[in-house]
DNA sequence: CTGAAAGCGCTTACAG
DNA sequence: CTGAAAGCGCTTACAG
């Protein structure tokens, strides 16, 4: 074995002429232990670059101050940010992170879900994969474990969620489209009503409610698995429609971004002629021409919101667990292809 | 607390009328334990829903089979590519991944791999911040841990380095450009030179060499921190030249991108009058019109492959350190930046 | 083939 | 103010 080993608080013991359990309270600035030695203790300590033992104190109290995050994929954009901030604010109050990715298989998800707990993490953060059918195991698992989850959420779960105003995104989203004159605004959402694409499709028929603007079928369409080809495939409906839309809504900015690929295929002028909007503000949305107007959400917000709310569950528990939805504001980011100044 | 206990070997041991030892033995399947015991034991630790506690394990063994990993950016795409290999690998060989983000900033960096050690982690796999100046912390570390590095790596640290091939990968950047009929190329690289751009650097010149092009220093051109932004700037600066270059090799991406942004705006015609080729083949090469020509890194593989080694050292400890350098080929992605077909 | 016992490094109730 | 001792849940050399 390569590994050195750290110096013990027996060692300190022995040089310093004290028992254990005395070098254990100094360190700890427990406070029956004087002054004078915790002087003593301490300085020994720096002296020989002592550091203790995590696992074993971890070991001790039942606390390993790891955290576990289960995320469906860590390479959208979004996801990484909210990753950064569970990261940032996590290392603040002293814990580590573990991250799993579940791939979108509830199977996965309840596999990483019971290692985590083996393996002793303090609590569990997660956003739940796509179509998960069963809570059960998830359930289970707040028996034993604090759990906030984020994102993608349930309400099957009662427990604290952390999540972004999607029905109020999408409002102000498709409000901002009629306020530029728009009239006939078309949305392209998910089959299988996820949570988000729930909140965001409600948020859109109370905007067109509002303005007193007839919700017409033929242009709210559906699509599973939303993605960059299967927007420019929705595009290409909307542009076979005898009447045209003057505006498209898409859920996320991959659709958004293929709607806009296939306008600019057919010439469709932009925003004049056909507005379009999306959702993330992810990377690509000012790579595209024209750039996309698109809702960003405040990922590293997110991650620190539901970090916090996590640890102190972890450190203050509560007996009863109930359900408590903290909704962190969205902001519209207006770009060419929805106005020009 | 809240943490309900999991059942212990102590409990079996006490309902099979049997020493903790021996449950401890079948459970591990030790040839000294008779069949029929082992048979007795599993049964009832799988209808008790046993699981080892896997703390008291670890630090009883001094292993904990955690492994670190430090990037300086989690959210750069193919930073994620890299992670998710290293995940994947890591969970089919048993090992869980805690991820640290040093944001680029030495201090941070020495500081997360001091806390991981002290946290017990059995390997630490790491991507240079940029800028490194001292490797002294990093090599202390490797006095007590195995450490396997990626991507950004350093001559100064003997130890497994998992990179692409970057020379070689630029020179095919670059001869693919001669073979379009390109002789006038300009490169975008970094002014302080990194390992990455150091190497690609130098496969641009070995192209130019081996096809008999002579260098030209004004269209070499270099910027600190490369971005999007730099490369429109240092497009610019190419187009104002009196002679033009026919092609430009940004060695990232963004900067391509950034090239690709000033050449629309100016209308020169991609590739007829200028070629673009960029780096990564991050999802905005294909978001850009034209799509961009580009080098796929496998991030996938070189996480995969980092992991491997990271844990073939961890278990097979040997005595003497001693650098070892496992290239991973890319692949040159042609689109329509530098090819019309 | 099985068991008693030590020990990993620490914390903490108990005693003085 | 300080110390001796138990114990967290497991593994493993030693003994039989």
């Amino acid at each position: 074995m390569k590994k050195k080993q750290n110096i013990t608080l027996k060692a300190l013991a022995k040089t310093l002429d004290l028992s254990i359990s005395t070098v254990s309270r100094a360190l700890n600035d427990h406070p029956d232990i004087s002054w004078e030695t915790k002087e003593r203790v301490k300085t020994l300590a720096d002296k020989h670059n002592y550091v203790p033992n995590l696992f074993a104190s971890g070991f001790r109290s039942h606390r390993t101050h790891i955290l576990g995050v289960i995320v469906p994929n860590i390479s959208h954009y979004f996801t990484t940010t909210i990753l950064k901030g569970v990261l940032e604010e996590g290392e603040n109050l002293g814990y580590r992170v573990i991250i799993s990715e579940s791939k979108n298989d509830e199977k996965k998800q309840s596999e990483m879900l019971r290692t985590m707990v083996q393996f002793g993490v303090d609590g569990v953060l997660m956003a739940l994969s796509r179509k998960t059918k069963s809570v059960d195991e998830i359930l289970k698992v707040m028996n034993r474990l604090p759990l906030v989850m984020f994102d993608k959420v349930s309400g099957k779960i009662p427990c604290t969620e952390v999540v972004i105003n999607e029905e109020e995104a999408a409002y102000n989203a498709v409000e901002h489209l009629i306020n530029t004159g728009k009239r006939r605004i078309a949305i392209i959402k998910e089959t299988e009503g996820s949570y988000n694409s729930e909140k965001r499709y409600q948020g859109y028929l109370r905007a067109l409610k509002e303005y007193h603007i007839p919700v017409d079928e033929k242009i709210v369409l559906s699509t599973e698995d939303i993605s960059l080809a299967k927007g420019r495939m929705m595009a290409n409906i909307l542009l076979s429609l005898k009447t045209r839309p003057d505006a498209i809504f898409a859920i996320t900015d991959s659709a958004a971004i293929g709607v806009i690929k296939a306008l600019n295929k057919f010439k469709v002028k932009i925003p004049e002629e056909i507005a379009v909007v999306g959702f993330s503000n992810s990377a690509s949305s000012t790579i595209i021409n024209p750039s996309l107007t698109t809702v960003d959400q405040p990922g590293n917000k997110i991650g620190r919101t539901a970090v916090k709310y996590l640890i102190d569950e972890i450190e203050n528990p509560k007996e009863d667990m109930f359900s408590k939805t903290i909704e962190i504001k969205t902001n519209l980011i207006v770009r060419d292809s929805s106005f020009k100044a």
